[in-house]
DNA sequence: TATTTTTGCTTAAACGTTTAAGCAAATATA
DNA sequence: TATATTTGCTTAAACGTTTAAGCAAAAATA
């Protein structure tokens, strides 16, 4: 039943009595092959039921037409839509991606980027684990002279394409929001400061608290790993304070959630007695009760922006890299958890 | 900067004088080649950064060692948690996999299976998109002669490998479940029915209903197509009824939200008024309030089993598939919304 | 009509690896 | 000591494609 024997340009060759060479060419529209010989190729190779060997063109060609992703997780809806924007584009160029998540862990991420240098990628495109720091394997990628290029979660120090929104200003937007419904004590549930945007977040935070004149306490600013169950934790401990805020902006839409629910349980009214935000607009974000205010990171454009980049750099010969940033800019998503 | 030619086993044999051939073999260890060999060539290979070109040896092999996975999506839980567990097993046999999605549309879907076909995949583990009726594309992957593993969302009628839960058991369990809480009228969200699972548990539905003497009514069945959206039509639709049901069971928890919502606008308490499960125990049914009552799918053991069973199917030569079903037994998490 | 250009193919090498076959030297066996 | 076996390599072909170079025939140009 199954056709043991795959079929290649040679088997078309011998039955149209041509050279494989004329059979390839024909097959990509050469212009020195006569419409005739095209249109026969094309039906012996449909009747013979031709799959094209990606290998051996791909070795042939010195290119693997497939892009490496990297996330820390695809069960995200950030990270899941802008892989889907990512292959959206570069299908249409005949790039195929291949999705790896590191599970915010940086040997996992280290083992994903050998498997994709191993697998022939023609570049990677990715999001760095929480836990990374040292940079040395993403050095490793450049050293091979294919194009990286990060979003979200990326480093100036590697000099390469990012594409990410403006974390800095997003912390104004939020603390603008909260200080216009008259929240007095802000606090901030951040992210780890190596990481950059979170670092941003935090710095936008304290700048924007300073701009409106409130109180900047280190109490209520917190370092979280931003899961629910972190979430929970640093929410706790703010409610602890002898002076509790009344407005909480959580670097994240999980931590913003383990916060929620440690609220609830304390029977405390949100937004009436404490505002509440988080970062990110993962779906479950509307669906909750109060639903909570969030920030939307534009993941459609931040996609396709990534793998515009790629298309452009893979284009480059000799290829050359420099730290090129693009911003964009954030938008506020107002819901019931902070008005 | 970069290392503009990169480095084969060709430059190392040239280093060591000795041949290309020896080379490939000492970096594989065999037993023909000596040890003092292959300690120099391993040497070598460290220094000049050697890297195999995975494409050269596929082909040469006839083996890519890449494995196919389809899903409908990545962003649920559900698959992100299967393809996690698919990795964990196949990494450890020196397999990579490409993730796609099919976005639950049947021409993705036929995209999908000719893109890894083309990437000359080892095998594909899928789960099929609701659309998909048409089999025809899934038996160009058995024509290819590579294994192909279903899961979830799969098809008796392909004859090839199967791992999922007990769809009718699973039906069974909730409406007992409903039933001795009291609940008369249990009212089913179901799926299409022309996807085998959901006609399962429409059918384990019906039987249990008829098990515990309740009434099964036309009206009370309804087919959906799981989204939120469609959740919160078909929950409208029931409410509207003359004789409302004291119990909601959809088949997917998203569905189960919507419901939720609707019922929520309106007023209608659950789990007082009226009692709601959900299927697959998707993070969001223990965040919300109240927590929705699941069916817990075992996702990471269906990757983990698709995994090996791709794994036992690849060395068979020649490769026979048959219908080949594995069938785990689901586990109702009792939450909130039920009790 | 003679020369140049274009058309439509062929030949052969290359991509980097693996592997079957072979062969000399070293070692074991009779 | 003569023969058989093992060791440790080499040579060469192969995987299926692409592509540079080349060449005869046809068409265009002078």
């Amino acid at each position: 039943m199954a056709n043991n024997k795959k079929t290649t340009i040679k088997d078309i060759a011998n039955v149209l009595n041509i050279s494989a060479a004329a059979v390839s060419k024909a097959l990509h529209d050469d212009s020195r092959i006569s419409a005739k010989t095209k249109e026969a190729v094309k039906k012996v190779a449909e009747e013979l039921n031709y799959q094209p060997n990606h290998l051996a063109s791909a070795l042939r060609r010195g290119k693997s037409n497939l892009v490496g992703v990297i996330v820390p997780r695809t069960n995200s809806n950030f990270f899941s839509s802008v892989i889907q924007h990512i292959e959206e584009v570069l299908d249409k160029e005949g790039y195929n991606i291949i999705i790896t998540q590191s599970s915010e862990s940086f040997e996992k991420e280290c083992k994903n980027i050998d498997t994709l240098l191993f697998t022939q990628v023609d570049g990677i495109i990715a999001s760095m684990a929480n836990e990374t720091i040292d940079l040395n394997y993403y050095e490793k990628i450049k050293s091979k002279g294919i194009p990286l290029i990060l979003f979200d979660r990326g480093e100036n120090d590697l000099n390469v394409d990012y594409i990410g929104i403006d974390d800095y200003e997003s912390s104004h937007m939020i603390v603008k929001h909260l200080a216009e419904q008259g929240c007095k004590r802000i606090a901030h549930i951040g992210g780890y400061r190596h990481t950059r945007i979170y670092n941003n977040r935090i710095k936008g935070y304290i700048d924007a608290i300073k701009k409106y004149d409130l109180p900047i306490e280190d109490e209520l600013l917190v370092e979280s790993s931003l899961t629910i169950e972190d979430g929970r934790k640093k929410m706790s401990q703010l409610l602890a304070l002898k002076n509790r805020p009344d407005a909480v902006y959580a670097a994240g839409d999980y931590a913003a959630l383990g916060a929620l629910q440690v609220l609830q349980e304390n029977e405390i009214k949100v937004p009436d007695d404490i505002r509440l935000i988080g970062f990110g607009n993962e779906p479950f974000t509307s669906m909750l009760s109060p639903s909570i205010t969030s920030v939307n990171q534009h993941s459609e454009k931040i996609g396709a922006l990534a793998a515009q980049t790629f298309l452009e750099r893979v284009k480059m010969n000799p290829l050359v890299q420099t730290l090129n940033k693009i911003i964009l800019e954030a938008e506020l998503i107002e819901r019931d958890s902070s008005k």
